[in-house]
DNA sequence: AAGTGAGTCAGCCGATAAGCCGGGTTCTGT
DNA sequence: ACAGAACCCGGCTTATCGGCTGACTCACTT
């Protein structure tokens, strides 16, 4: 168990510059944080200085539509994913509940001067959040599971690799 | 029940400037204020100033055509809509149902000293509020449900999710 | 004139958020 | 291998904030 937990987040951040005038920032690997007993739990502190470079360490948080997990974008990667949302055509009853589900339970982050954020108890439940934490770079944004839902989600997956190349999307992908 | 009410309004509202023309807010978040015996209810306290500064603390409430809840925009936000509304050709059967529906049933709201609204007793019927109620921002409007009601609806779409994807709409998001 | 409905004000209660610190563990560098 | 430092975690603490309720007043209506 000490080697799973403790310090397995092996890729430090990214901040890309782009060109000369954009920024972005590339969140990768597996971090193992514990949720404390008021809700919050710690980011992996060598995120922390990129984070308070890139967004004044200020995320938002919202529900995974179809898996129970959070997402944590930096401020400036959600605005995107935001104005996104909203530019859909909001009669379409589809993209109406995919902005209530995004939009509505969206709620801001800041660390705080020990580098840990607080969850709103209404997302703790949507991820069925318990003790064990798993947080995943994923890109632009952080997937954040509890540990053992991801263990089996992980373990789901396996199982169905065999028919993961099935898919019209991945056939042209070369890795 | 305590960790469902009190302050879940994790989110502050936001006053996003465009460009140096124009101003727009964008609501996101959940709330659950409650309706008091004379039918108001109180917005969270911190968009108060910002709503102050940016419609006049004025909202237009409508009902939602195909949803028991209210809608509830800054009064800047309805004017846009009305007048998309009514720009719409007006033979048109659906499209004069729609006017009828949103045009009619809209009622101006203004905060009063304690930053609370009162809502017509018509539109109360409509989205059958009780006492307990769901607040969520959405872009440029709240949507206003009871809490039951919405529980029930989040519910029911969470089954749903496995379908979510098959609509072309949502097709090319990616988030 | 009385009653109903809306606006104002004030206080209470509860919840939450933020800060602080101490202990234990891990990692790093020498 | 050892010492130092950093960091993570958890508990406690306080204080601030916001929501709710109830009472009072005013205006309008019937």
């Amino acid at each position: 168990m000490v080697g799973e937990s403790g310090e397995l987040w092996t890729q430090p951040q990214k901040i890309v510059k782009m060109d000369n005038q954009t920024q972005s920032i590339m969140l990768r690997g597996i971090h193992t944080p514990t949720l404390d007993n008021k809700g919050r739990f710690a980011l992996p502190s060598r995120l922390r200085p990129e984070l308070a470079d890139y967004c004044d360490s200020e995320l938002v948080v919202t529900v995974d539509v179809d898996e129970p997990c959070l997402l944590i974008y930096p401020k400036p990667d959600w605005e995107i994913v935001q104005a996104k949302l909203m530019s859909l055509p909001s009669l379409n009853p589809q993209v109406r509940r995919l902005q209530r589900l995004l939009m509505g339970q969206a709620a801001d982050l800041k660390l705080d001067s020990a580098g840990r954020v607080l969850l709103p108890s209404a997302l703790r439940d949507h991820a069925r959040l318990s003790h064990q934490l798993t947080l995943m770079g994923l890109g632009n944004k952080f997937e954040l599971w509890d540990a053992a839902t991801w263990q089996q989600t992980q373990d789901a997956y396996r199982d169905e690799m065999g028919q993961l190349d099935s898919s019209e999307v991945l056939q042209d992908l070369s890795l």
